[in-house]
DNA sequence: GATCTTATTTGCAATGATTACCACTATTGA
DNA sequence: TCAATAGTGGTAATCATTGCAAATAAGATC
């Protein structure tokens, strides 16, 4: 008996997993998935619209990206360097993100909840500003 | 002279604005667009979806109205009590908020972007759970 | 290396909320 | 009453994102 991957478990190393990786790697912005794309074309990579959402999706829902949505609703998404629970400070011009951590943030955000009778929380808090650099 | 609106000042009455006024008013929910207009279809008003939307973005613009977008990417209205700055713990079943104050956050959120050069800083912070009602 | 299984890729057609148009209607001041 | 124009609302267009289904290609097995 030898089934491959009883548990649905597999993940394949293709060129446009790396090429898509590659680009995420080399930026500290949070990008969408339209401008990926834009790079990789530019790169003269040829990697399809659809991959890249596909891809970026996927990553996401692993954890290995973070996502945020812009006031437009566009999904912008980055590897963050650390894999603990963090916040962000945005530059809203070039999307330029430092990571930051707020203990009492979160101590604040769960005794309101509780005191308010609410189970089952979830939290969002964003900073966006204009970096240094874009001044 | 008597320029009526040098400064494209007015505002009319009208049936369709008390209507929308009316069902935002009754409510202390997040609603969106689409379900205030089924409201008031079933409340027997007659007004048009396109109407609803203008009017909802327009009373936002001017600060009549909290937004705020679902994960989805839909964006949900609610008439706020407090006009000061405020933040919200909203139940993600039901819809219903509780508009929560956090001097201690707003110093954080300035302190934080301060410290790392940003400026034009504005701040996202909502929380979501499940209310009493809903559990 | 040949072969097979199926994870991935990808072009193209939906989706779905929101907005642009713009001709038509109705409020309000005179 | 009447003119000026804010407001309305049906319909078409936008636009990021997803669904789909056929084509491609890892990589395990022979
Ligand atoms: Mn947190
Ligand atoms: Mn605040
Ligand atoms: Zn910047
Ligand atoms: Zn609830």
């Amino acid at each position: 008996m030898s089934e491959s991957f009883p548990n649905g478990n597999s993940a394949r190393s293709t060129r446009q997993k790396r090429a898509l990786a590659g680009a995420l790697a080399r930026s500290s912005s949070f990008r969408s998935a339209q401008d990926l794309h834009a790079e990789l074309r530019l790169r003269g990579e040829r990697v399809g619209l659809t991959t890249v959402y596909n891809q970026l999706r996927a990553l996401a829902d692993t954890g290995e990206l973070d996502v945020l949505r812009t006031d437009e609703g566009e999904s912008l998404y980055r590897r963050c360097s650390s894999g603990q629970h963090h916040h962000h400070l945005v530059c809203r011009s070039c999307g330029m993100a430092v990571e930051v951590e707020a203990d009492a943030v979160e101590a604040w955000a769960e005794a309101v909840a509780r005191r308010n009778g609410f189970t089952a929380i979830t939290h969002t808090v964003e900073l966006t500003g204009v970096c240094p650099n874009c001044q």
